[in-house]
DNA sequence: CATTTTGTCTACCAGTTGGTAGACAAACGG
DNA sequence: CCGTTTGTCTACCAACTGGTAGACAAAATG
């Protein structure tokens, strides 16, 4: 692996845990074993940088939800579907998530540009849940709230290690099971129409 | 009100949203028209400021928590008592919420001393949860989790004000009382036991 | 009235920050 | 073989960081 993609891993890693103002260049260097020199050869500043790492993020997010909306079948073996390819790219890089809410502190015009380039996917899905509720296979309920409490239920579930041990809920691979297991259970509970 | 109780408001906004280590104690001093050294006349350095935020942040957050706790009757409408008590909370003082996600940044001995100083108040609301559904009034499920998923998708919804516009979830102040109300059913779906 | 306490300030300081300039060598291309 | 591109480095720099020392005045205290 090149340089240039491992100073964007590092960078993942930190902006998404640390944040980007407490992530300093030098830092990001030190980690990788090199100066801070070359990561400015390869992005010509901090924020260039940032934006490098905010996009290559929103495409993989981007494809992962794709795949994974167009995989399941529709009503709720969709939304499982997108909920375990979440669990499955937070896992794989804890800090990805992270790097979303990180977009809240970076200014409104960041906020609105992860919303532009997410739109797409966003109507999407918005769609899709609107559809099922008409079939009945969801409870009723104005779709952009719904997806967004989603949304709010599983990252913050990813995001706050901190009140997840305040609450004695358990870690590791193993905790890490249970709890997909747990949230799908209470995510079915209210998406599901009652029969 | 004394200056130390305005830089302790200006450090709970500014650590709450931009986070503390993106926080100068120059930026601080300069939106109260002081200088920083009047801070630190206060607060003998910037940690010890942050330890004040804290303390009086998680002790209003007990007592907010205490009483509504108490006010509510068992079951669903208890929930409802403390999810309504916390969104008094957050639309009073938006960064409030902030900063409890902010402690995860801060090290797991922070993260560690909230779980300390919240086990009372966390226990007794798992009792309660358990103790709820029990009688039949909640679903059944691991109270702790359901604990950390009510938390998780409350406190989500109050802090990422990006994911809120990037699904077109209205804002303002009647958007806020529709997202309440919304909110409500969104827990009362999962929460509540089938009849 | 004299003295101590309280609060805010100016003047610094050493370390860190993002960023520039340019030396240098290895690899590449004609 | 020679010039150019690519990549990493050392040497700086101005601005900013949290923090110290101490002057100064108003207020409280005896």
């Amino acid at each position: 692996m090149g340089n240039r993609d491992r100073i964007l891993d590092a960078a993942l890693t930190s902006f998404g845990t640390r944040g980007y103002e407490a992530t300093s260049l030098d830092d990001l260097a030190n980690e990788l074993g090199i100066r801070k020199q070359s990561i400015l050869y390869y992005f010509a500043s901090k924020d260039v940088l940032l934006q490098a790492v905010l996009d290559r993020t929103i495409a993989e997010l981007g494809g992962v939800l794709e795949s994974a909306l167009l995989r399941g079948e529709r009503g709720w073996p969709r939304i499982e579907e997108v909920v375990r390819a979440v669990f499955r790219l937070a896992s794989r890089q804890p800090a990805f998530l992270g790097l979303l809410r990180e977009v809240n502190r970076l200014g409104p015009e960041m906020a609105d540009e992860l919303a532009t380039r997410m739109g797409n996917l966003v109507s999407r899905a918005v769609h899709f849940l609107a559809a099922d509720m008409k079939a009945g296979l969801l409870r009723q309920a104005d779709p952009r709230f719904m997806l967004f409490f989603i949304y709010s239920t599983v990252v913050g579930t990813a995001t706050d290690p901190a009140a997840r041990t305040a609450m004695g809920v358990p870690g590791g691979i193993a905790g890490l099971r249970q709890l997909r297991r747990e949230l799908l259970s209470f995510l079915r509970a209210t998406l599901v129409a009652a029969p």
